[in-house]
DNA sequence: CGCATACTTGAGCGAAATCAAGGCCTGTGG
DNA sequence: CCACAGGCCTTGATTTCGCTCAAGTATGCG
């Protein structure tokens, strides 16, 4: 949890940005340095309410209904948060990736469950402690809020996808988001990384496992994308895969 | 998304419970008085960032797209929010009431557009000034982020209904959801008020207006709900439509 | 190698959409 | 007062998109 070689990165400053991912040892994927705005015992007042977890494949961190103690910043791998029915059918209500923050839409109970795709590196950090973090540090309570309000953002437009959009039009537009997700080490020619099952993304887009294979058959078909490595597209024409997700009005 | 104010846990004393529904003349609804704890000066303040409209029934108040300059507080009436795609399929992502919040989850875009279901008074605030509130009332920040986390939870139980649910469980879990939001004037014996239409109810639901109409009159048939006033729904069997809803796992 | 899990493909079915028609209410104007 | 227009709602007939059921093909791992 020590948090390690800062000093140098300063920006045009983005104070979460900047210490939360830094926090505890093994957040690499967005530790891009510490704030100079922040003396030592700020981070080390910041460093005592998280903890950093090591979560394996197929584990589930959160379950919906429990009490909602902590909530989670992830370093490293991905992960689903997800809502079950009582007969056993699932929506998966997003995917988190390396510097998303997983549990702050909770009331009293998580209203979801989580669980990791692939191995998961996450801060943990306290709920109780963290309204005192907010009075020391303002910037990160507003942060807080312009994030939830882009979660809103992202949650209509699934929305919209769940509730009127085609099978086609939903696989367009899911692989479209995933392409324009900056993300820095791929540019727009290379692959796109599926850590997801074939199930999982059709528990995500409202379909089941067969559609969503067979519509991803019928885009390479189109010459659209081409998923011949399994767990890797790549968007052949960017311009009729952008048209068929028609996420603007 | 649209229903922060009931759903919320109550504080024995919230700010902005108290405060912005008693901001601008006409906001009567929920003008229960004034905080004991701010002065008229922090009044006056608070007041001078809010200006108060009345919007005609159909008209569109928030077009998305948008520059988001103003966030609304709904003093009385109802209204929907939806998005539209190109070719006029719409989803309508939640319906607001008297002390809803509006325009909260923005990027600087409007990610949705707003009409008056039934004549609508709002209180309007300019997004640029509420920062200085912020500032000068960080309880109404904390208040904020509560409100936007409540309507990411219950965006996640529509994405659930969207994306699983069948058409009869989507009806009873409308309903039942109607019937939980505590409203000072209504008991459970009373019958529901549905302000909006049969394709309004449509598009909220990811249905049509004949799957609407027909599973009504399933429900009625099964003597679960009794709608012989159209734009009232008396809940007959309370047990049998909470189980339909099946909302929790 | 054998087993398990993931993915694909096909055939048939079904829930909800679409297409179509008619009824009902409310307001308006003769 | 009635006639009529325009929404809104309901109901019926038919179609369709995606689901279910079923089988077969990779792929990965002990």
């Amino acid at each position: 949890m020590s948090h390690q070689q800062h000093g140098l990165g300063r920006s045009p400053i983005n104070l979460l940005d900047v210490i939360i991912p830094g926090l505890c040892a093994g957040c690499s994927a967005r530790n891009i340095g510490l704030c100079d705005a922040l003396a030592d015992q700020d981070l080390h007042f910041l460093a005592s309410v998280a903890t950093s977890h090591t979560v394996a494949k197929g584990r589930v961190f959160i379950t919906e209904g429990d009490h909602a103690q902590h909530f989670f910043n992830i370093s490293r791998g991905v992960a689903k948060l997800f809502k079950d029915l009582p007969d056993g059918r699932r929506q998966i209500l997003g995917f988190v990736y390396a510097g998303d923050f997983v549990g702050l839409a909770a009331d009293s109970q998580y209203g979801f469950s989580a669980e990791a795709i692939n191995e998961v590196q996450l801060c943990r950090f306290d709920r109780t402690e963290i309204s005192s973090v907010f009075t020391a540090f303002p910037a990160i309570e507003r942060r807080l809020l312009d994030i939830a309000s882009h979660e809103l953002v992202l949650a209509h437009e699934q929305m919209l996808l769940l509730g009127r959009k085609t099978a086609i039009e939903r696989l367009a537009s899911f692989l479209w988001n995933l392409n324009n997700r900056l993300d820095v080490n791929r540019t727009e020619a290379d692959p796109l990384d599926l850590p997801m099952t074939r199930a999982e993304i059709g528990d995500y887009l409202g379909l089941t496992v067969e559609t969503v294979s067979r519509t991803l058959t019928t885009l390479r078909q189109q010459k659209i994308i081409d998923d011949s490595a399994n767990n890797n597209v790549r968007i052949i024409n960017h311009g009729r895969l952008s048209a068929m997700a028609s996420s603007r009005a």
